[in-house]
DNA sequence: TAGATTGTTAATCGATTAACAATC
DNA sequence: TAGATTGTTAATCGATTAACAATC
């Protein structure tokens, strides 16, 4: 898997890539061309043979591209078979719904830990895990040295608890909370889930179209 | 708000200005320049007055931009003055979290009506709304209307509960589920919330940096 | 071999950045 | 008026699409 550099509207891609070779893999399918997946995904089939050729290898001229070889080899490089493990912050309703819901193996995590301030929440089991005060953030993490921390705080939280994580080896952020990591540390790793940003790019189409 | 064609970029970059314009309000200052706007988000100064200027008017020579004014300006371009009709599809754990605890209003829409197809859940409230059975959902858009559907449902269920929503005259969906509505309909305008992708990006950049 | 389909280069298109004249 | 800062045009950069030679 030699890669160059990869630039980051093909990772952005590269999700979905591997959603739909999963379907067309559970439907049975062992070969597609570019075109063929391209009506499928409504892109081009130019675009997809850029894509994928990023990676080298994929494809097989006259053939097209097999099924389990290109799922594998996404997987490979979104590095869904090496864990990175995680840990929760902030375990309230959003964070138990997430935590018991996703099955975060299948995306390249492992949960590790979940810590709260919430006495009524510390000590509670949450997708089999023990929930811990958040006094002890610092020990677990020296022993256990998690690499996500997925932010399920209040924003207000958000800002002194990332520096926190940052300085205990926490590189990469799935972040819930309103409040951009990023600006400060432009060395980590943060994907945003926002909600409220999306819903409000829905209603301008919504009006709009 | 004269807007000629504002580019898809530029529109998803709108909520991010709305809620840093927001924060910037509530500090209590009044006037902000592209370049001081620009170092707090991480941008360039140039890009946020081409952003801007897609729609004239906001700044001003030698002043730079009015904060509340701005901010009024984009939550009007957004929509969120004028909420949108929506209902939520599945109203599982999922479900429930998002309607309890998003403030739809701040966005631009307003919830109006819950279905589900269990009989657990049908009946009980969620959001001070009564969850009805997915039987009565012809007779209540018939009558409320919604334009916006929420789509919490799981993703086997997507394709054919989609289909019937378009057909009563939805055309937006907030759409949690896997499954691409917008392939079969690219004239209705879909926002996808998939948790998975984003993890999977994550995984990739912690990997890669 | 002939047909299909990729890999890859070149052309196009769009988005971002830089520069500066207009103007508050 | 002088200084600041926008609006806007031009330059650059990157991403997408088109085309076709390579090759299975």
């Amino acid at each position: 898997m030699k890669e160059q550099h990869i630039s980051i509207s093909v990772i952005k891609r590269l999700p979905r890539y591997y959603r739909f070779l999963g379907e067309l893999k559970k439907q049975g399918f062992t070969r597609i061309s570019s075109g063929e997946l391209a009506g499928r995904m409504n892109l081009t089939a130019s675009q997809i043979r850029q894509d994928l050729n990023c990676f080298r290898g994929f494809g097989q001229q006259g053939y097209g591209y097999n099924i389990e070889m290109l799922y594998d080899g996404i997987g490979e490089i979104l590095g869904i078979d090496k864990p990175t493990s995680a840990i929760m912050l902030g375990v309230g309703k959003l964070g138990v719904v997430v935590a018991e819901n996703m099955n975060f193996q299948k995306y390249g995590f492992n949960l590790v830990g979940a810590f709260d301030v919430d006495e009524e929440v510390i000590g509670k089991e949450v997708a089999g895990i023990k929930v811990l005060s958040l006094d002890e953030l610092e020990a677990f993490c020296s022993e256990h040295k998690p690499k996500a921390a997925f932010m399920c705080v209040p924003s207000a939280a958000a800002p002194e608890l990332s520096e926190r994580l940052i300085g205990l080896g926490v590189t990469g952020f799935w972040n819930f909370s309103h409040y951009d990591i990023g600006i400060k540390h432009p060395e980590v790793s943060v994907e945003n889930v926002h909600f409220g940003d999306t819903l409000m790019r829905l209603s301008y189409k919504v009006k709009n179209s």
